[in-house]
Order: structure tokens, then C-alpha cells, then sequence
DNA sequence: CCTCTATGGCGAA
DNA sequence: TCGCCCTAGAGGC
């Protein structure tokens, strides 16, 4: 589930459950028992998401540094017994957070965070965030687009959707490289990201596809995949191009399975990708 | 029952 | 580049 939208939301709904109250704090499969110990019975001030990483403060300088990988969740749900392995949880006697399958769950200092945050690019979903240093990365860099845009130290939050939908919403092939986009189709990346991350928070999935081409439209089934949301091209290799009916291509880039329209997003002959 | 895949990222070769 | 972390759901047998 975790692209940066996700994140925000998890933040946000920290927050709005539980901060300015004491909380238990537990560790039901065991791996986080000793931190939990320590938190327990505190006041949660607040959450905050920066990329894809979670900070949960307790105030102190103490925080729970979490992120969530491929297969974390986070899951809200009434107070009741765990269910399967939960390595975290925080309740405050009615509802429970549950943390499962996470890649870092840890307790971490203010510096820390810091630390964290200094290290990931500029976030779509953070008012605070300026692009220039982001297109600096990607002006100079011979890496694919496509790689740059998942590279969390060049743009942090993005995940394996969002940059397939806004390459292809910006009719850019993934593989171009980075040195070779023009400062306005960065912009226009930047842009597009910031809209449909937004919307991403505020639906809770991923939505990409524009009016003439959603389902009522054009009189197509709608989309069903597991990540809930209507998107041009995302696992949808194999199948027609929503724009031009062209069929979808996929390949593997930076360790992901990279999807684009062939017809829609050219690779241009000013270079061999 | 089994295998495969998944919106990530780290560290060892 | 590859294996690994770790969980859940889908699909095959």
C-alpha cells in the first residue's frame, strides 16, 4: 500500500485518534517489546510523514521511526486481541493501531529524525518542499527518468505507481535520461505530482486517469486491481492504451516493473535507450 | 496445500 | 545484480 499519499494519511490519523492523550504502546510479536516498554502509559504528541517514513512523537525527543516497506501496514481497527504478528501496537483503550510486516520500526532521537530528513529529496505532499534541488539531480544525471523518479535522495514519497502514471501523463519514456528532459517537462512532472498525490491523500488511492478516458467515457469496464485506483498503465501490460489503444509495454527498472505506452511516450532519436 | 506477486529498500557480492 | 526482510491475498493443484 505504501507510496507517499498513504503515509500522509497514516499521519494524519495518528494524530487525529490519538495525539494530547496517554497511550499503551505494546508489542505483541515481541521485536519492538523493549521500546514499547518504555513508551507506554505516555502522552503521543503527534505524527508525521516525510516520504515514505513515519514519525510518531512522544515528546521528550523520543519518536517511533517507522517505515513501511513493500508489505507494511498500519491498520486501525477497535480494541480487540491481536490477530497474526503485530509488532507494534498503540491503543488508547477503544482503538488500536496495528503495525505488521514493517522494514524499520525503531525508537529514534530528534536528531535522528533529522538525519532522515535531510537525506530524502524534495516531497510532493510537503508545502515546505522546493523542486530546484530535485531537477539539479536530474539535470546532471545520465539515469533514467524512470529511475530518478524512485530514487527517494531526488524526489522522496513517489512509489512504482505514481511514476508510471506521471511519465505517462507527461508522454515521457521512462528510460530517457535524466540529463536529457527540459527544465519545463520537470516542472510539469513536479506539478502533476503534487495534484495527483494530493488527491491520492484525500481518496486514499491512486487515481490518474483524466475525464475523456475514465470507464463512463469512453464506455469501458472499470479498472479492477488491487491498489483500488483507475491508472493508464500501471500493471496493465498486455492491455490496450486507454489513449490510443496501443499496447501497453513493461520492463524491469530499478529493480521494479516499469510500465509505459509505447506509442504515447516515444523514445526520441536523440538518444539510444 | 502450494507458489507467485506486491505501491520498498538495504547490504553483500 | 541479487538475496533478504516480512505479510497478505490471489490463484493453481
Amino acid at each position: 500500500m505504501p507510496e507517499g499519499h498513504v503515509l500522509l494519511r497514516l499521519a494524519n490519523e495518528i494524530t487525529a485518534t490519538f495525539a494530547g492523550q496517554p497511550v499503551r504502546v505494546s508489542s505483541p510479536q515481541g521485536k519492538f517489546a523493549t521500546a514499547a516498554q518504555l513508551l507506554d502509559g505516555r502522552e503521543l504528541v503527534g505524527a508525521e510523514s516525510a516520504g515514505k517514513h513515519l514519525f510518531i512523537n512522544f515528546g521528550r525527543g523520543d519518536l517511533i521511526h517507522i517505515h513501511l516497506g513493500l508489505i507494511g501496514r498500519l491498520d486501525f481497527a477497535p480494541l480487540a486481541e491481536p490477530i497474526g504478528q503485530v509488532r507494534l501496537r498503540i491503543d488508547n483503550g477503544v482503538t488500536s493501531a496495528d503495525l505488521r510486516g514493517a522494514t524499520t520500526c525503531r525508537l529514534i532521537t530528534e536528531p535522528e529524525r533529522a538525519e532522515i530528513l535531510a537525506r530524502l529529496g524534495p516531497d510532493p505532499l510537503r508545502v515546505d518542499s522546493v523542486p530546484d534541488s530535485a531537477w539539479t539531480r536530474i539535470r546532471t544525471s545520465n539515469r533514467p527518468i524512470g529511475e530518478l523518479l524512485m530514487d527517494q535522495s531526488v524526489v522522496s514519497g513517489v512509489g512504482n505507481v505514481y511514476r508510471a502514471e506521471v511519465l505517462f501523463r507527461q508522454r515521457i519514456h521512462p528510460l530517457r535520461p535524466g540529463k536529457l528532459l527540459r527544465r519545463k517537462q520537470f516542472q510539469a512532472i513536479w506539478e502533476d505530482l503534487v495534484g495527483l498525490m494530493q488527491e491520492g491523500v484525500r481518496l486514499g488511492r491512486i487515481d490518474t486517469v483524466l475525464p475523456e478516458h475514465t470507464p463512463e467515457s469512453m464506455g469501458r469496464d472499470p479498472r479492477v486491481d488491487d491498489h483500488g485506483g483507475e491508472v493508464y498503465v500501471y500493471r496493465r501490460a498486455g492491455l490496450e492504451c486507454f489513449r490510443c489503444g496501443s499496447i501497453v509495454k513493461t520492463e524491469n527498472l530499478a529493480g521494479r516493473n516499469s510500465f509505459w505506452c509505447p506509442n504515447c511516450q516515444r523514445k526520441r532519436s536523440s538518444w539510444q535507450g
